[in-house]
DNA sequence: CTGTTAGCGCTTTCAA
DNA sequence: TTGAAAGCGCTAACAG
């Protein structure tokens, strides 16, 4: 037989005090005598008392919530942001509610209505596009918000993470500089992601060098890096290198040259975008483009929560990437 | 400047008809004239109401929130699992608060409160063990919740997943069937999953077959795998097969035996425990046991949103893996 | 089919 | 430092 849990009348009634002042004792204010606290806290272990949140939020206007939709989860980088921010938000009180939007605006704006029918009290999004009338209805609600996993300087909106562009550009200008001209580019849906889209246009813009890159889309997953890598093979173009804008597809990418004798850097080279766990130990180790995911989610976290303590407008924060050196690719003569 | 957002009071006098109608409205009720209803409707859309989710949670006691705590989202079964539960909840208007563990039962307890402390109207935990205080409180305030990962038919709690022990016992079993009699298993720590612990006793009990199984610990990452069959290799021992208890292990040890020209299964066959999906496009393709995640996901979701309608006990599930023969395990001479 | 009204449990002035 | 009391926005029982 369960035991009644006790709400706030039924401390204040124990302890002989007012509901105010288990209030208070509950919200930490400082204007409480300690003994008065010491009381109410030991009538509150007692009664199994635990302050009931939508009460709470219904007078505070604050569920202390927030609502992170991304396109998808079976990605590692994803995974490791997303328990970044979780983490981040846990140590402050926060809870994070999570929707998977896979990448489809419309079905991203009805999770944030969902979210917001839930209380969320903020929101994170990946990318900078979204539906116009999520737009809208975050401003006329007042819901702070902030664009991840890209850095834009022009947004409007605040946008925590890296520059996609001049991420995919320094991956091309690297390989140039190791002496390749001819470069195959695998990626993902263009449709389904502004950043895949930015990077696309970042690797296009370092042609400015001599070097030419060409550009397969396939699914992002490992077995659209094989099919990709097939198609790179079979077209006959004699690429020195491929870039990869995910680790899972370079990884696809191994698997088919291994599969066709192609040695890689030997007969090809091989970059990544990522540095997933696994991007070192893979033969040869893969070079790739390390990303700050794990930073990323922290400071996505710490701003809202800023944000929503302060109410200080929240600012962007560029993050950085870099080259990871491995063994995937080589001098090109 | 942000136009303040109606309540149902402004629908309410906006339609000139009572609070109480435009509520019917909100939750569907069927005793409304549909001229009425689509009046509420209008209105509502003309002055951007939503109904306060804390005044309605604090009403009706629910907030149509369920909460998940889970040891790590860094592992695809997990984030693939995690998928389906979100997917499942949101088509019925729930939605997934996460909490990550870290494969603490402390971590876990506290993760809890917070969440209880949010509202959360259910709970699905990972494997069967947990704080005593974690299980104290979910019986006071009577919170639903299931066990996953796992099933076990002598729990005195519901448990939806697969029976682990059978799994293991299996994968064994099938490894003797191909001829294996000695064995390398390799599993990520035992302190932190009861899963694992299941599965390396389910591998023990196979023995009742001639068979040697010889266990190796080891993180539960890719470089886990490949210090683990480092270990095994310079052991001297002469296994003829390696069984993995995780995929991602497997594929440290395909990059391990790579490296040190082990072939597989030529020289010694692997077999994994997941079926993530790259295991079919690996070199060669990996035999390794299928987990049913996302049906996992989807009965747990669905189990508990029945759970709080019906108000019916949460009957257990089990669910089945089964053994995906590939090219990684050959018969022993 | 629709309206009136009493709370739900808490925070927060305002007074003491 | 503490208490009294007015809501927060909504649902649901009851009445009509």
């Amino acid at each position: 037989v369960p035991i009644k849990v006790g709400r706030i009348r039924d401390v204040a009634r124990e302890t002989g005090l007012s509901v105010a002042t288990v209030s208070r004792v509950m919200n930490g204010a400082k204007n409480v005598r300690p003994d008065t606290r010491d009381r109410v806290l030991a009538a509150s272990r007692k009664l199994d008392y635990l302050p009931n949140p939508a009460a709470r939020a219904l007078t505070t206007n604050r569920s202390k919530t927030i609502a992170a939709i991304i396109p998808t989860i079976e990605h590692s980088v994803f995974a490791k942001y997303i328990n970044a921010i979780e983490q981040t938000l846990n140590l402050q009180g926060y809870s994070l509610v999570l929707a998977i939007s896979n990448g489809d605006a419309q079905e991203e704006l009805e999770a944030a209505r969902k979210l917001l029918g839930m209380g969320a009290d903020a929101f994170i999004l990946s990318g900078a596009e979204h539906h116009t009338e999520l737009m809208d209805l975050f401003q006329r609600r007042e819901i702070p918000f902030v664009f991840t996993s890209i850095w834009d300087a022009a947004s409007v909106h605040p946008t925590i993470g890296y520059d996609n562009f001049e991420l995919a550009r320094g991956a091309v200008e690297y390989l140039v500089a190791q002496g390749h001209t001819k470069i195959a580019a695998i990626h993902g849906p263009l449709m389904e992601s502004d950043r895949t889209r930015k990077r696309k246009a970042g690797a296009s813009a370092a042609s400015e060098f001599p070097v030419q890159v060409d550009f397969y889309e396939t699914e992002l997953n490992v077995s659209g890096g094989k099919v990709a890598a097939k198609a790179i093979l079979s077209s006959k173009k004699e690429y020195s290198a491929v870039l990869c804008f995910s680790d899972v597809l370079a990884l696809g990418v191994f698997f088919c040259f291994h599969q066709a004798a192609v040695r890689i850097p030997g007969d090809i080279s091989v970059m990544g975008f990522d540095n997933l766990d696994w991007s070192g130990h893979i033969e040869p180790p893969l070079t790739t483009i390390n990303l700050p995911a794990s930073e990323m989610g922290v400071s996505v976290a710490d701003a809202l929560m800023k944000h929503l303590k302060t109410g200080e407008p929240i600012s962007g924060i560029q993050l950085f990437g870099e080259v990871v050196e491995r063994k995937s690719v080589r001098l090109a003569s």
